[in-house]
DNA sequence: TTGAAAGCGCTAACAC
DNA sequence: GTGTTAGCGCTTTCAA
């Protein structure tokens, strides 16, 4: 007569005759040369009869599991997203970590999912602007973002690899751009933005602008009246012949704009992307664009968080320390390289855009 | 002098100077009213001076968490099996179940998974052929693959979305195509190649395949010979007018070799995929696919799960059904509709490939 | 308003 | 070989 409880391991015993030790054993593994065979028999049939399984929470209660560390990204489905989090899997694996994936964009919905699990540390990715470090005395590195004090964070280093693009399309010839920019509020597309800015002052470059939702709809209807002339801004509008996109998928709104009003890439219309997603590979002519290593991030970050971790340990271990020592360079902001990769949709301008 | 172990909230209690039991209300939250001011102000200070933390173990151990069950895929990179973890994510989460996730493609390391979290259940997304129920006891559905034995499974009506894409070539006027196969043994594949064969066979058509890795170089790789006319098959090589592929990726990798071979999509060939990935949307002409709706997949299955396991509560808490009664539909498996779109990839056929 | 005490289900010494 | 026992850190009556 099962209650509504799940049976328990001395369920078990009592239905197999032995004692819940002996059950233990056997469901550890441990029996081998010391539970008789027919004592295990006897306790493997009661467990299966009865759909007895260990309880998993008493059993790390006392026995200590592997160490978790939480990762949160805001969206699993970009694949940018799902590169940091491999990464990051990979880099805690081999430290002996386990990870468990939280997808919210919100630090309260994180926090949540740190009272819930028994999580020993947080890797937070991407998270949108604003956030502190969300609880105290849990260890944290933010990937991709401002660290939120005195946290520690690994980021791309953004800025250099616009100048790059800019400067690749000016050295092409290029003396006007228009960038496109993803209406996202975080502080990697900030970075973008003003780095393009100051590439173009710097190099006496026309510069337009317009910003778009991250899909690529939203980045054809932006680009569509920009292509026609429509665009603007303090500069003369058609006077760019390169499209600077936030985002591979912003950029790939604009090659379906540019097919819309027949202007030809790169013979019309040079453009450019960030973050080199299999669409910038797909695309016809393949899309010049920044490499952005997402797993390379993800590693990098819980590299960081387990060397912390494990500072942490050794302190407790080998006695309190002073004040002023403690976390070292925790707050350190790292950051990654992100390289411009060349493709076929940038080339010397040909005929500028005509105003329509 | 912390030792090396994390701080209880015993630990807390004493440096507080009050009982444990106050810290623990302290801690839920339910000292409102019930805990001075002073003394609760006490204990967190004295909790922050500690750095403790709640153990979630102990605290689940006693309360019961709420119920988890366990995710797997194969790779979560991929955007498809990333919405199949999104939309079974927010089917559990309307009935209160925790998701975790597991990368793993071999049973093994997810029966590993299960064990070391407290896992009421699994969700398992199109493992590799020949896994079994992956640990008794544990109720399991699984998505997108032949059900192992008694259990759940929902899956693509595949078969008839082939036999779409291969009646709306043979309408076209498409009298031979070529299939390029995932090189990937799982159930899905072997369905679609199956349903190519069986369709074309059906109508009469002229049938040549291929095969290659999922990625777009060795698509590529693989559709260039057979463009070029080198297939080798008991069919006359070239005798196809369309490329017929397994999957969105593969399709990419057809229209980089016709490109390379300067042959015209879709006026001297027409190309269709499966998944109907962003990269269709994305390559000029758009592809015309297969809908593999994956979010609904993950809802489906989760839906299913949740159902099973909550049966199985009813009958713990009405007392024991006879043994013939149980599982009821568990066994069954569900059919989800894929939709075939078409789009600009396919024309009628104009001049027949060249042999080179 | 606070404290004492009894477990939650399991593991790990240690006894028999 | 198998059983006894004492906790793991927390929640939760029940007293004070």
């Amino acid at each position: 007569m099962p209650t509504g409880k799940p049976p328990t391991s001395h369920d078990v015993a009592r239905l197999a005759g032995v004692s819940q030790s002996t059950v233990s054993l056997v469901f550890r593994g441990a029996a081998g040369g010391r539970v008789g065979q027919r004592t295990q028999r006897a306790v493997l049939d009661a467990a299966r009869q009865l759909g007895f399984r260990p309880n998993a929470d008493a059993r790390r209660l006392r026995v200590g599991g592997p160490r978790m560390v939480l990762i949160a990204v805001p969206d699993i489905v970009n694949p940018f997203f799902a590169r940091v989090f491999t990464g990051a899997r990979t880099a805690a694996r081999e430290r002996g970590f386990q990870v468990v994936l939280s997808v919210q964009r919100d630090l309260e919905s994180v926090a949540a999912d740190v009272a819930g699990q028994q999580v020993d540390a947080v890797l937070a990715c991407s998270l949108d602007d604003g956030g502190r470090p969300l609880d105290d005395a849990v260890p944290a590195v933010v990937l991709d973002a401002e660290p939120p004090e005195g946290q520690g964070s690994v980021r791309f280093d953004i800025a250099p690899a616009l100048t790059d693009v800019v400067d690749h399309l000016h050295r092409l010839g290029h003396r006007g751009i228009a960038h496109l920019r993803a209406d996202v509020r975080t502080a990697t597309f900030r970075e973008r933005a003003e780095a393009v800015d100051a590439a173009c002052a710097a190099r006496g470059m026309n510069r337009v602008h317009a910003s778009s939702a991250l899909d690529v709809d939203a980045a054809r209807a932006a680009a569509l009246p920009l292509l026609a002339g429509g665009g603007s801004g303090p500069c003369a509008p058609g006077a760019f012949t390169a499209v600077v996109c936030d985002d591979d998928v912003l950029a790939v709104g604009v090659y379906k704009a540019a097919q819309a009003l027949g202007i030809a890439i790169p013979g019309g219309l040079s453009v450019t992307g960030v973050d080199d997603v299999d669409l910038a590979m797909a695309v016809t002519p393949e899309l010049t664009t920044v490499d952005l290593p997402g797993e390379e991030l993800g590693e990098t970050g819980m590299r960081r968080l387990v060397a912390e971790l494990e500072r942490a340990d050794d302190e407790q271990a080998g006695g309190e320390r002073v004040g002023a020592d403690r976390g070292s360079d925790a707050g350190a902001c790292v950051r990654l390289p992100a390289q411009l990769l060349i493709r076929g949709s940038t080339a010397r301008p040909g005929t500028p855009l005509p105003l329509r």
